[in-house]
RNA sequence: CGGGGCGUAGCGCAGCCCGGUAGCGCGACGGUUUUGGGUACCGUAGGUCGUAGGUUCGAAUCCUAUCGCCCCGACCA
């Protein structure tokens, strides 16, 4: 993309409503506009980001066998009236009625819905097990929406549901659950630990939360030091071997490590004193197992292989989408502006022409664009007639993770400058040189 | 929902107390200059002063109502 050719609002001072980083920097970063108090445009390059999330979500759900589809945003009272929860939910629910005067809300989860379309559909236990998710929009109407994405009232999530015959093939759900969870935020550049949490609202009896921790966290962390070496490191999971996932599970939550609602003081000083460490951290994710709350009320019942009808054991799994932009830019950032993880980067690399109109830095650049682009790694192409500073601001400030600098005083001996965003450093090499590196660094990713 | 604050140009702000018909910086646009970390200078465009009503010869400014947004707390993914 040629930034003369693309829409990146950048501002060069902090809006007065962004009290913390990450919101100032997608603001600045023109990622995002607020329309509404919690409520955002994705701008395209605030969309890229999202649109990358999403897709490492989906591509660790399937992975791990999950199947995807997609419900809608307005959802009838009649299934919230079925389980309880239209009265019980609160302010918290976006009401609407339909022009017929129907009973309508904005869904803030989707537990009655799925458990809807399960119900007519499956009837036997062969049909099991089932995990359907889906990427969608939810409305919660937040008395107080702040933080930009990470709180707002309107927020992109995948919610899964797994749906099995007994408990212990939940319980393999749930441990799939995690494992995918701990791939899938490993892959965005965060290093998310699973932590017991309460239940809340939802209801159920196992839950883990995963956080992310961030001083500007809305939770009180406690944990043992040891949890932060572990790593899935991209292990290839089988994710039919329950003996393999339970312990995977088993080491991600063998060190202590909860947040304030469950946290257990004498446990927690029982740790060695160096290894006792608190935080605040961003929830980026919630895991539950349910068993039957809402199979029982809604009658979503299959037939086991003794030929008896039992409701389905549930549970529900959420990965929170957009708020993960903003948990990541938590996490990596510095005092010029956002640090991307090669995962989740709106664009692999940018291109900074510094003498935009001289023959020779042109024809580099559009050489190195093709060749990247051909390589499929669709660079960012500064190719505005701004002073190296301007340009150079603006990349650290969207946060490209590596920059390549083309110059006449390099390109005299042929040379180029690629430029780590996280590092800073930068090396001299032929443009073709410079691809190739490129090219490397992403083939991992 | 309790407490506090703010709505003036795309962004950041001044002007309001003490009414006289809107200004600064940045950004945008045009030009000259400059050319490896937001260059300097000149010029141009851009505002129903959140909205409605009231007081007044006259309202961004005073009064009333209303809407929106932000912060602290409680709540929450």
């Amino acid at each position: 993309m040629r930034l003369t050719r693309y829409f990146l609002p950048v501002l060069r001072e902090n809006p007065a409503e962004a009290q913390i980083v990450s919101h100032r920097l997608m603001l600045r970063a023109g990622m995002i506009r607020q329309q509404a108090a919690g409520i955002y445009s994705w701008l395209p390059l605030g969309f890229r980001v999202l649109r990358r999330i999403e897709a490492i979500v989906h591509d660790e759900q399937q992975r791990a066998g999950h199947i995807p589809l997609l419900m809608p945003t307005l959802q009838p009272a009649d299934l919230w009236r079925e389980s309880g929860r239209y009265d019980d939910y609160g302010q918290e629910m976006l009401r609407i009625k339909d022009r017929h005067g129907r009973d309508m809300l904005y869904g803030p989860t989707n537990e009655e819905m799925i458990t809807d379309i399960f119900r007519a559909h499956v009837e036997s236990y062969k049909s099991l097990p089932l995990t359907l998710y889906h990427i969608q929009w939810k409305f919660r109407d937040e008395v107080r929406p702040r933080f930009g994405v990470m709180r707002g009232r309107e927020f992109l999530m995948k919610d899964g549901y797994n749906f099995d015959v007994d408990y212990d093939s939940a319980m393999h759900a749930y441990n799939r659950h995690m494992v995918s969870y701990l791939r899938t935020y490993e892959r965005m550049g965060l290093h998310a630990i699973p932590m017991r949490a309460d239940s809340g609202p939802i209801g159920g009896d196992d839950t883990h939360e995963f956080l992310v921790l961030a001083d500007t966290g809305e939770s009180e962390v406690f944990y043992d030091k040891a949890i932060l070496d572990l790593k899935m490191g991209g292990r290839n999971v089988d994710y039919t071997d329950r003996a393999a996932c339970a312990a995977i599970v088993h080491e991600w939550t063998t060190p202590y490590a909860r947040t304030d609602e469950t946290h257990d003081v004498s446990l927690y000083h029982a740790l060695p004193q160096d290894r006792q460490a608190t935080s605040r951290a961003i929830e980026v994710g919630q895991i539950f197992y349910f068993g039957t709350k809402y199979s029982e009320p809604m009658g979503a019942m299959v037939v086991n292989e003794h030929g008896e009808r039992v409701p389905v054991h549930m549970g529900s799994h959420g990965i929170g989408v957009s708020r993960l932009l903003g948990a990541i830019i938590e996490a990596s950032h510095d005092d010029k502006g956002i640090v991307w993880p090669e995962g989740v980067t709106p664009f692999p690399v940018g291109i900074v022409n510094l003498r935009q109109g001289d023959t020779a830095t042109d024809a580099a650049c559009d050489m190195l664009y093709a060749a990247l682009t051909a390589r499929g790694l669709e660079p960012l192409y500064d190719d505005r007639d701004e002073r190296a500073g301007a340009k150079f601001a603006s990349m650290d400030l969207i946060g490209l993770p590596w920059r390549i600098t083309v110059g006449p005083r390099g390109l005299a001996n042929g040379k180029v400058e690629l430029t780590s965003r996280r590092s800073g450093e930068s090396e001299e090499m032929s443009p073709e040189a410079a691809v190739d590196r490129v090219a490397q660094i992403y083939a991992g990713v």
